[in-house]
Order: structure tokens, then sequence, then C-alpha cells
DNA sequence: ACGCTTTGATTCGAATTTGAACAACCCTAG
DNA sequence: CTAGGGTTGTTCAAATTCGAATCAAAGCGT
């Protein structure tokens, strides 16, 4: 922990196109998403999880991991969209505490009429513009930062990934 | 816009890893950055902009951007800034609608306190999690990314880089 | 059955973000 | 010189985020 070791300047370059392509994707989307179905991203992961769901439904607390916000977040977005009717919720009948997020016919008929739209700016913004090796890589090696930072188990399996692939 | 082309199981991937690794990455940084010198983010971004700008002053509109805040969250901050003493507001000469912000010396010592920790943090989450190959792919794929979502410009240099390179 | 520790979800307050509206100002064409 | 158009930075309300506190209920060992 002497004198720390800085970056160079392809570090540095890495880095920053890291940084940048996170914040600008990020706002595209977002974008995108918010003027072509009124949702904001967080929402649509929302629904998205839901949809794979079998019956379309998900504890809350099972959600919260899956999705970016933290619990009190879900509960606000679950709220939201609820509101709105694209989500119902269902009290867990083996424990009274819990509670089920269920995805309405308006929330899947909302969600197939974002999908698509969503898709092409993710093609848009990211894949389209990368070649094969780079795919490759943010798969491999974004997979592998994403998987050291898990807030959960620190024990991933030790092959090359999880089991829990997800749509989009 | 026929058949939304939807994605295959490696650009999935892809772009699962990519999201994942942004966020966690993200909330990462900005924890290290928030218990070791009491600083966001988007705060210890300004300091580093105007630790770098010859004078240690910049106006507030090129800061803004710069940075990844908009016009209004910058004023935030910055107010944020100054009431801790780090940065201070000095009204241009030349323009009286003008305002740089300038780093105090506070400041300047509380953005070297807090640099060699940030930097370990940004090696340990990414850098030194990926390889020669991979970071070489990371800056290349992921500057055109961002490069192509400038929000500026859309006449970027034809060079493989711009001129904006700056420090961390 | 009884405490005690965990867990599930919400509520609350504080901090932050954004876009739109605003007021003041610069500059350039005519 | 002077009106029009674009800039500059701030203010404002609304939406969103987080974490800590809360409350009820489940699980567990005895």
């Amino acid at each position: 922990m002497s004198e720390p070791r800085w970056l160079d300047a392809r570090e540095m370059a890495a880095w920053q196109g890291f940084l940048l392509a996170s914040n600008r994707v990020g706002h595209h989307l977002e974008q995108q998403l918010k003027e072509g179905s009124g949702l904001s991203h967080p929402q649509y992961e929302i629904l998205v999880h839901l949809g794979e769901a079998p019956g379309g439904e998900i504890r809350m607390t099972e959600l919260a991991r899956s999705v970016v916000t933290s619990k009190s977040g879900l509960t606000y977005q679950v709220g939201r969209l609820e509101k709105r009717g694209l989500v119902r919720r269902r009290s867990c009948p083996t424990d009274v505490r819990g509670v089920y997020a269920v995805l309405t016919d308006e929330g899947r008929r909302v969600l197939e009429g974002a999908a698509p739209g969503h898709v092409a700016a993710v093609r848009e913004a990211l894949i389209d513009v990368l070649d094969d090796a780079e795919l490759n890589l943010l798969a491999e090696g974004l997979g592998r930062v994403a998987r050291r930072l898990d807030p959960d188990g620190e024990a991933a399996a030790s092959g090359s990934d999880r089991g829990d692939e997800r749509g989009d």
C-alpha cells in the first residue's frame, strides 16, 4: 500500500470508455423507454422478470434481488406499476407477510409492446456497434466483473456461468 | 420494421454482463468514495476536472458538459461542494453571467486524499479483473459506443480517439 | 408453549436528479 | 444603435433513490 499504482494510458482509456458507455447507454435507453411506453428502465426490468416467471408472479424480496433497485425502491416502483394497472399484488398463502407481484394482462400487453423498441435501442446503442470479439469480451469479461461484485453469495459456481439466465 | 431481431444467447449474455457490471461497479465505487472521503461520484468527478484544469477553474457550462449530470444538477453539486469549502465560485470578468468553479486548497487536499483509494477501487472492481487483450477491446469497443452516443458533435475526429484525455 | 433471532415488506425522511421556466446578459445583423 | 436570437446560470416542483427505522410474523432451540 505504498505509492498507489496509477492507471496507465491504456487502462485509463478502458476505464473512461466503460464509464462513458455506461452512462450514455443508460440515458439512451431510459429515454427510449420513456417515450416509447412511458416506462422507466427499473419498471421495464420488473415487468420483464415477471413476464418470464411461471405464473407471471414473483415474491417481492426475490424480485428485489434480480433487479437493480433496493428493497424500498422496489416497493415504490411496484406501487407505481400497480397504480397503472400493469401489476397486481397478491398476498402469499403460506406466509402472511409475503407478497407476490403479479403481472396483469394489461401489464403483459404493455411489456410486449415495449420490448421490440427496447431491443432495437439496445442493438443500436451497443450490440450492433461491437464485433464478435468485443461481444464475447462483454459477455465473459464483464460477466466476470459483475460476478465478483455480486452482493449475494461470494461462492459462485466455478463453471463459466450461473444458472439464472434471463431474457430481455 | 417487421419482426424485431431479438438477441441471441451470446448477445444477451453480453448485454446482461454490460448492464450488471455497470450497475455493480457504479455502486461499488460510489460506496468506496463515500466512506473514504465523504464524496459522491459526481462530486469526485467535478474535483478531478477542476484539478486538471489550468488555474483549477472551469466555467459552469463547460464543466457540465464534461460531467454526467445535467446543468441544474451541476449547480446543485457545486453548491454542495462550496458549502464544504472544496470549491469556490468566481464570476467571470468578461461575461457577467459567467461563473467559474474554482478548486480551493482544501479541495485539492481532499481530492489528493481521495484519489488513491478511488483508483485502487477501480482496479479492484474492473481493471485488474481483465487481462491485456480484454482491456484493449474494452477501450476500443466501449470507446466507440460512447462516442456514437455523444450528446454533442456527431462530427467526431476520424482518428481513433479524441483529444480530451483526462486523468482520474 | 416460550423467548429470541431472523425475515418480509412497508414507511419515513433526507438527498439527489431532471426538465422546464426564468431572468439576465451577450452578440450580431440591419 | 437596437431588436432578435441564443447563452448562462439558477430556481422550482416533481419524481426517484437510498438507508434506517418499524412492525408483524415465521423459524428455531429448549
